[in-house]
DNA sequence: GTGGTCTAGACCACA
DNA sequence: GTGGTCTAGACCACA
């Protein structure tokens, strides 16, 4: 597990949208053990309270569950999971869509732009 | 005009992104006279400094030029209007894009997504 | 036997206060053999150390005694147990009561909120 | 402004309710501005570290504001306040019954211990 | 071993 | 000045 972690946003929003990643596409599976706070840290190179701060959000985002001492588990609740899938994929549409509109595009032109962008990108 | 801030990012790339927009949909057009700092700063009720620095931003970018004396002015240069909305389209769209191959969304599937959601909010 | 555990107290603590009320309302009466460690941590699918520690919090407030090789019972002395009971009773009241004048409520309001939610549920 | 600290709770944990104690009971207002964190910290000679953990869950509980670079506000929206107030003490209310059903009162009993104890509180 | 809290202190972006 | 993030490291309760 590696993350080439990027100097324009906080390592721990970094880390929670890796794992975040990982839970949404079925890599991290409901109840799979997620590594403790010190074997990230050590694993990633950061500080101990960073993982920590990352691991309290997930929980609250109920996607982690804690298991006192015996760690931390993705949540059993396959529907939390769809949900936040759902949650993310509206948000970053939403905030394509008012983008695109905001610079003047037209609907069909989003779309256009879309789909050749997309064609473009699968052909490399 | 009045912009609504959200807390997530400086209030200086919120107002250099709506100024950026009325330029790029033409509500302001080469040549016009943009506010002043203060009349700037009292109307959004936010610190001079922070409207300084939009400017200074928006300057850098060559999308506002300063007349001595005389207040700033959107660029007469088209091409460089034209340019800043390639780029900020383009943005948005590898953004978008990335974003929701992350999910775990395939191809077809962004693009579909797009123009579903694009026809729903067009029937409102 | 089943205790819904609840993330924000112990476990030790959980499970004595469910053992504790079991004794108090009579449904564990004195003399009564409780299981052993092994049982009551294979039933509730815990840490035997965390059973372990319950049992001797229980040891050390005289509410369950060991008789050697034969396994732990609930103490003959009633007395032991009425004081817990009015221990336990005053703690939770004292707690009530400090808690919502915290939250600005007077004397009358209280106890009227205690009568109406009591009706209320008891309705049910 | 003097907190008594109690080593049961976390420190960050005791300020948040003396502050919602605070706003409840309406000594703090909404739209008053509450102390920076450096300001806090050396008031009350802890970590600016742990009021800045105290103020982040205020802001997430939506009863603290912050307004960048200008400090953190008492949430304008006295709808929150109120909910939160409400919250709290149908929490502490539920919280109560179900300990003292526990310990098999019956709910006579209850609201009978409730005004005792409270008149006998009163009139120390 | 595992998580939770806290201190001490630094550095940065923002207003 | 104000908040946000991070490191380094300690100590504790719990399992």
């Amino acid at each position: 597990m590696t993350i080439e972690f990027d100097n324009n946003q906080p390592i721990y929003l970094q880390i929670m949208n890796y794992l975040k990643g990982e839970i949404i596409t079925g890599k991290l599976k409901p109840g799979d053990k997620i590594p403790s706070v010190r074997e990230l840290a050590a694993e990633l190179q950061i500080n101990p309270n960073t993982v920590q701060r990352t691991f309290q959000e997930l929980e609250r985002e109920e996607i982690v569950e804690t298991r006192r001492g015996m760690g931390r588990y993705v949540t059993g609740k396959e529907e939390t999971i769809m949900n936040i899938k759902k949650e993310m994929a509206r948000d970053i549409l939403d905030r394509f869509i008012r983008g695109m509109q905001e610079l003047g595009f037209q609907s069909e032109e989003i779309v256009t732009a879309v789909a050749e962008n997309i064609a473009a990108k699968d052909r490399k």
